[in-house]
DNA sequence: AAATATTTACGTTTTATTACGTAAAAAGTA
DNA sequence: TACTTTTTACGTAATAAAACGTAAATATTT
């Protein structure tokens, strides 16, 4: 990284704004812009020919936009790394420069010194997201990750102690004679139970029952 | 935000790191240091008593770490946002803090400009990771997405179209009456067919098929 | 101790599911 | 066309679950 220059390849559709780019990137004499581009199906053939370090690609550009241009990439050069520059931190776009396989989201109000750090860091391997666009990565991770375990509600049906521990039981399939004997308690008593936590759920059916406990995490 | 200071009180327990960035934050007009506190303990004790906007912790502190006390502020101070700052980009850290709750993750290595940015935007409301933080966001994203849509085997248990729509009817809670009538066939045919459907499942009764089609993601 | 909540349990009736066997149209494929 | 799979469907019988009502023995909380 140290010993040769880092070659990027520039893909905007506006002349101006690639050579303002390039004029603030090499200004670092690690970065070296080997090439431009003025839509993405154009960034696509200057990358397969100058196989760059880095493809930046801004998102709005005629023909072809940035984002589709980063998903074709690994065919036309597999080693370069796609780098989206955009105006908008919108959760949509960046969800979609994940999915294309892009190494980085830098947003075009990023200052010089943070936006060659980024690029750095992405020759170097790791990803990067502005700052602010980590807001949109950490949103969407948490309810990712609480779409698995949301609230927590759990005490929303104050459900007992015992009811809970039938519903389990319910969710893992186990019928009420089965549970019945392995709680030691007559089978009506798991139907008096069952009965009751429909009711606290509101539903009507087992599989309801089920659904909404898995769901809610209930369980 | 503009026409009132953003209060911050500072945790970290080295006075000399304190000292510097309270320096460093208070040379923007719009920040203001408020309180300081040398551990997780009592930055939350300070955080109660100032109801500071931000509160910033170091993660390694003696008696109670950043991380910790990040998870307890919302009882100390509940508008109050938690930022913890850090040297490690670790993945266990960063997942913990969101976890925790925090509003941003910042190195320590950011630059002054970024990190007065920062934290003026997590005052505002949005969440804030530095650059290469977000690196490790990006990559649990990922992989949770991909996690979330599994195998989908689906064909492994070569269900017929039709086997397939009952089931995923069944999956939603419907009784055999109602796909009977909205498939316009008689219910012992639906019968019929969740019979089979569970022979191929190789499971015995209704919710285990459930289960197993949620699972397996059969739907 | 009094009030409240939980857990246990039975009775009855209705509806749904499970478990097999059998089999004929209908659709798709060789 | 001949063969196979899918979809449809009925019969019968045994279980299981759902829907309500009622109520006593325990625990828990105040």
């Amino acid at each position: 990284m140290d010993d040769k220059k880092i070659e990027i390849v520039l893909a905007d559709d506006h002349a101006l704004v690639r050579n303002g780019i390039k004029a603030m990137l090499e200004f670092d004499h690690e970065i070296r812009v080997t090439g431009e581009a003025g839509n993405g199906m154009e960034a696509l053939e200057v990358a397969k020919a100058m196989k760059p370090d880095l493809l930046v690609l801004d998102i709005r550009m005629p023909v072809m936009t940035g984002l589709e241009a980063a998903a074709k990439l690994k065919s036309f050069s597999p080693h370069t790394k796609a780098v989206i520059l955009s105006m908008h931190d919108s959760e949509e776009y960046v969800l979609q420069a994940l999915d294309a396989g892009a190494f980085g989201y830098i947003l075009k109000d990023t200052d010089k010194n943070e936006f060659v750090r980024a690029l750095k860091q992405i020759s170097s391997g790791s990803k990067y997201f502005s700052g602010s666009v980590s807001n949109v990565l950490a949103n969407r991770l948490l309810s990712n990750r609480s779409s698995s375990v949301p609230p927590a509600k759990d005490d929303a049906y104050n459900l007992s102690k015992r009811e809970k521990e039938i519903l389990r039981m319910v969710v893992e399939g186990k019928q009420n004679k089965q549970i019945a004997d392995s709680l030691d308690k007559s089978v009506r008593t798991i139907e008096t139970h069952r009965f009751n936590i429909m009711k606290k759920l509101g539903v009507n059916n087992a599989i309801d029952m089920v659904n909404k406990a898995v769901k809610e995490n209930l369980v």
